[in-house]
DNA sequence: CAAGATTGACGCTTCAATCTTG
DNA sequence: CAAGATTGAAGCGTCAATCTTG
């Protein structure tokens, strides 16, 4: 109303929000019959490159807190996708692996995982899907930069990502 | 790695799942303290400008589950920012107003939230954000074309939006 | 004391079921 | 039966506290 930035700002977080929750809803509709989800895939899948982790590492690459790692690795023992060992060199961790039905949740899903993504981004060109990466980018780089000023002494920063 | 294309689309995943935690994050933390957060705050104000509302009016505005707006309810209620009252009409339903705790969280807590968001998008010049808003809107309605064909007999659809 | 893992309490969201009233 | 509201179980995330081991 007094600032027409201030709308776009509102748009800009409504869209956002909006989106997220589409996405979240979208992929758990196609991935749950499987018993994936996009954050079980993405654990599972690195858990898969890695070999074997701690979840300290999950914790470091996913930034993730670390009742959500300890959650999500119960879901997955619980489901028989992931097993949790004790670490032979230090009696404080668990070494985390695959189980074959781990492995094969992950080969099934994340095909079709990458099939509903092209369904979603037919509609798009490769260009207009770079610039939204970019721009995403630009705006997840200020957040951090902000959250850098603000808690000046916590961590440093790092990402999951799938490469 | 086979197609270049499936890295650009996990790519923009990632970033958008990370952007949104740090959002979160970054609003709650500047939140918090004023017993606000996004989420509620568009609630106390969808409220605020309707002046009373159903339970089922914020379920079709904001396109919550039901579940959300009763716990979202029974939270702002607990901390005495909003009332349900009987519908005299209607001995099913119950009006839900602002109380003036809950006026002047949305009076104190809207400006700051506004000025968080021009301290993010500071950055960012306005052509790029409102490129950033067109291509967020292009996937929203390319996922709603997608939810459409999939739920063949479910739901229309709507906006909750400031304005 | 610091690091690894877990737990309790909570926020926000979903689905499915239930209870009351129109 | 349909509509309004609530509740139970769950996923995915946060913070703060705790317990064990290095």
């Amino acid at each position: 109303m007094l600032n027409p930035r201030t709308s776009l700002h509102e748009q800009l977080l409504d869209t956002m929000r909006s989106l997220n929750a589409r996405l979240h809803r979208h992929f758990g509709d196609e991935l749950k019959t499987r018993g994936a989800s996009v954050a079980r895939l993405k654990l599972l899948s690195f858990i898969q490159r890695a070999g074997s982790v701690r979840s300290a590492d999950v914790v470091e690459a996913f930034r993730y807190a670390p009742r959500t790692v300890t959650e999500a690795l119960d879901a997955l023992e619980r489901d028989g996708l992931v097993r949790r060992a004790p670490d032979p060199l230090d009696r404080r961790a668990k070494r985390i692996t695959l189980t074959p039905a781990g492995l094969s949740v992950l080969e099934e899903a994340a095909p079709h995982l990458r099939a509903i993504m092209e369904r979603i981004f037919d509609t798009v060109d490769v260009e207009e899907e770079a610039e939204l990466l970019r721009l995403l980018q630009l705006l997840d780089a200020r957040l951090i930069a902000l959250e850098e000023k603000a808690g000046a002494s916590t961590d440093p920063s790092a990402q999951a990502g799938t490469r």
